[in-house]
RNA sequence: GCCGGAGUAGCGUAGUGGUAGCGCAACCCCUUGGUAAGGGGUAGGUCGUGAGUUCGAUUCUCACCUCCGGCACCA
């Protein structure tokens, strides 16, 4: 029988050899680094006989693929560890992650913090027995039987799930077995001493929350303590850059239980983000074609039966308030009333595209869990609008917005995204308008938008839209978890719900394409990405402060206050005209005045005393400890007007 | 909403069945200093809210509120 080996050398042996006797026929150095094989492109245990010839490759820690074989194996440790410490417990599915892994236990009392240090330790002990790891295989239904006459449920019904006649292999770590696709090491050593296990969390059984709620455990594990040490010191470092701890340091928001959850209070700082992102929008978007328009922000029930919204979305909106016998709602979302507005008159084709948009407060009430931050919140405002558009408009006027989201992005220097396309999964037709043939075409339209921009994304089934298949921009928080930071949608549905049509060449009435796009998203959650982004060093124009003037001595402190109301006049176009200047008129030493501006991250410090004083001068402190030396104040307003005004960064 | 954890001054934290300390910030005084913390002092807390147990609760119990970590949800 003929191994080949990646490097093209072919050698013989007899027939049932397995992965680490070759490993071994190489050299004691793989085989002693051998974790698993790659036969023939497929991963292979190192104890599993080959019966045929093959391509076989050796994977060790070195490769890329081990960190994921690691906690893999990793997460059948502490499944074996829970199981010997807490009898009873019965297993379910654990998967190596990002990161680590996890494993889903059915336990009727919860695991504690407390037990953690026990259930590692136990694992430890297990890898350090250096149990042999064993494969068989078995019909799929004697493995069910086999699991239910254990009493491990769970397993029987996941391998029940299995279509019948399918054979399922089981692996045995010692005495201890479970059902899994493999592979795994030889013995459990091979894991190695880099892991940790870091939480306990509630889980639903197959992710659905009619289904009762196991407990997980997660873990993180590495190649070694080096690794190991990276990542937990990286956690710290991205706990840092969270938004909600900058958000309190810098003063941007801040939240009370006596408003509400999820209702943030945005601060004097805050709000100039916030602002200047409006300001940003407007500007750019009326060069791009958009109207304005404005819109109340509680609407009577019928128009929310009408768009549909209260028969998908009843439970997420805050409850109506009764009005002298009528139901008003708080609005969700901007679109029934941009409707609204195209029905008060009539559209000629000549006109389309017709954009309309707004920055609309919306609320709604979101589940308690799911609040976090700015990044989820129950009040929040969109950039939101809606453009109303012909058919054959639709592909142009998508592939337009993709570009506007491209442009915001690139100035922000946002690069870590990725976009995802999702589409009805069309057997779930109570999540989904039933309307097959017009999602077939809105699908399409925007799959080819998304091939003319030429940007990478990914499609998702089942995820669109009740209305029309959408475009989300997916980021991640420093803490990792992903969010929507805009999302898009080719809408089909408010033609018809809305009765929204031109009058095209022939006089007649045509449906129209709604888009609804929100390239900057929501307020709240734009802001909390820049902050992390940002680190809340925001460039000049959007940092709350740009100018901290640092007064030498309290004898300047007049010239200060001249060199402050120049700035305060320095005829900004953007945003809120005037700089965003402030005095330390503390009675600090000048160093602790420049660590205090440098601590909240204010770009320009401009160093005033006597000298600078008699000549008309600053002394320029960028925010990166770069000194600029003295210069004319005029030259100084010159730089940091066109800094604000291109809304570039020259501070750093 | 579900599972688990937490809530002490503006912020970060210590602590206890006998009504609370520390650091930073704030305020005052001295210092008027040239690019990341000068020195001294003062003030600030109904220990998340409500109820219960107790001679006595910030500490123990329960409920609620809010936050944190996940799950589910996300127009």
């Amino acid at each position: 029988m003929i191994v080949t080996l990646p490097d093209g050398k072919a050698m013989t042996f007899t027939r049932g050899v397995t992965p680490g006797e070759v490993a071994a026929a190489i050299g004691p150095g793989l085989a002693k680094a051998a974790l698993i094989a790659e036969v023939d492109g497929k991963p292979w245990d190192l104890f599993r006989p080959l019966d045929h010839d093959a391509k076989m490759r050796i994977i060790t820690k070195k490769d890329p693929e081990a960190l994921e074989l690691i906690r893999h194996d990793a997460a059948h440790v502490l499944a074996m560890a829970v199981q010997e410490l807490f009898p009873g417990t019965q297993v379910t599915i654990g998967p190596a992650i990002e990161d680590g892994f996890y494993y889903d236990f059915a336990r009727d009392t919860p695991f504690t913090p407390d037990d953690l240090p026990k259930i590692e330790a136990k694992m430890r002990e297990i890898i350090k027995r250096d149990l042999p790891t064993r494969r068989e295989v078995w019909p799929r239904d004697k493995a069910v039987q086999h699991f239910k006459d254990m009493g491990e449920n769970y397993k029987a019904e996941l391998i029940a799930s299995i279509p019948a006649g399918e054979d399922v292999s089981l692996y045995w770590h010692g005495d201890w077995h479970d059902l899994c696709r493999g592979p795994h090491f030889a013995t459990t050593g091979k894991i190695g001493d880099a892991f940790k296990l870091t939480k306990i969390a509630g889980a639903y059984w197959r992710g659905d929350s009619n289904n009762p709620q196991l407990q997980r455990i997660y873990g993180t594990a590495w190649r070694d303590q080096k690794e190991l040490a990276d990542y937990l010191h990286r956690l710290e470092e991205q706990e840092k850059r969270d938004h909600r701890r900058i958000g309190k340091d810098l003063e941007l928001f801040t939240f009370s239980p006596d408003v509400g959850a999820g209702l943030p209070l945005w601060m004097p700082n805050g709000t100039v983000i916030r602002q200047e992102l409006e300001f940003l929008a407007v500007q750019e978007e009326r060069r791009d074609g958009y109207q304005r328009v404005v819109t109340p922000e509680i609407t009577k029930e019928a128009l929310y039966i009408r768009s549909r919204h209260l028969l998908y979305y009843k439970d997420d909106m805050y409850s109506p308030i009764d009005i002298e016998g009528e139901n008003y709602y708080l609005k969700p979302m901007n679109c029934p009333h941009h409707h609204m507005i195209y029905l008060a008159t009539r559209h000629s084709y000549r006109e389309l595209p017709l954009r309309l948009a707004e920055y609309g407060h919306c609320y709604r009430y979101e589940a308690s869990g799911g609040l976090s931050g700015l990044m989820r919140v129950r009040g929040f405002s969109q950039n939101d609008a809606h453009i109303y558009c012909r058919e054959d408009q639709a592909h142009q006027e998508f592939v337009r917005v993709m570009r506007l989201h491209a442009r915001y992005y690139e100035m922000m220097g946002i690069t870590d995204y990725y976009m995802r396309l999702s589409l009805p999964d069309l057997a779930k037709k109570h999540n989904f308008v039933d309307e097959p043939a017009e999602w077939r075409k809105a699908g399409e339209i925007i799959r080819n938008a998304m091939k003319e921009t030429g940007y990478p994304y990914v499609e998702a089934e089942g995820e669109a839209a009740f209305y029309g298949p959408k475009v989300d921009f997916m980021i991640k928080s420093v803490i990792g978890t992903e969010y929507a930071i805009s999302t898009n949608q080719l809408d089909f549905m408010a033609t018809k719900t809305f009765g929204l049509t031109y009058i095209g060449e022939d006089g007649a009435e045509h449906p129209v394409y709604v888009i609804h796009r929100a390239p900057l998203g929501s307020h709240e959650r734009f802001t909390a990405f820049l902050i992390e982004h940002y680190a809340g060093a925001f460039p000049t124009w959007l940092a709350p402060i740009q100018v901290r003037i640092v007064p030498i001595s309290d004898k300047v402190n007049d010239y200060a206050h001249k060199v402050r109301d120049a700035l305060f006049n320095a005829p900004v176009v953007n945003g809120t005209a005037g700089l965003r200047v402030d005095i330390d008129l503390s009675a600090e030493r000048m160093q602790k005045k420049i660590r205090d501006a440098q601590l909240q991250k204010i770009p320009y410090m401009l160093v005033v005393g006597e000298r600078e004083a008699a000549e008309g001068k600053v002394a320029v402190r960028l925010r990166s400890g770069k000194d600029l030396g003295a210069m004319p104040l005029e030259q100084f307003i010159a730089r940091i007007r066109q800094e604000a005004e291109t809304r570039r960064d020259m501070a750093d």
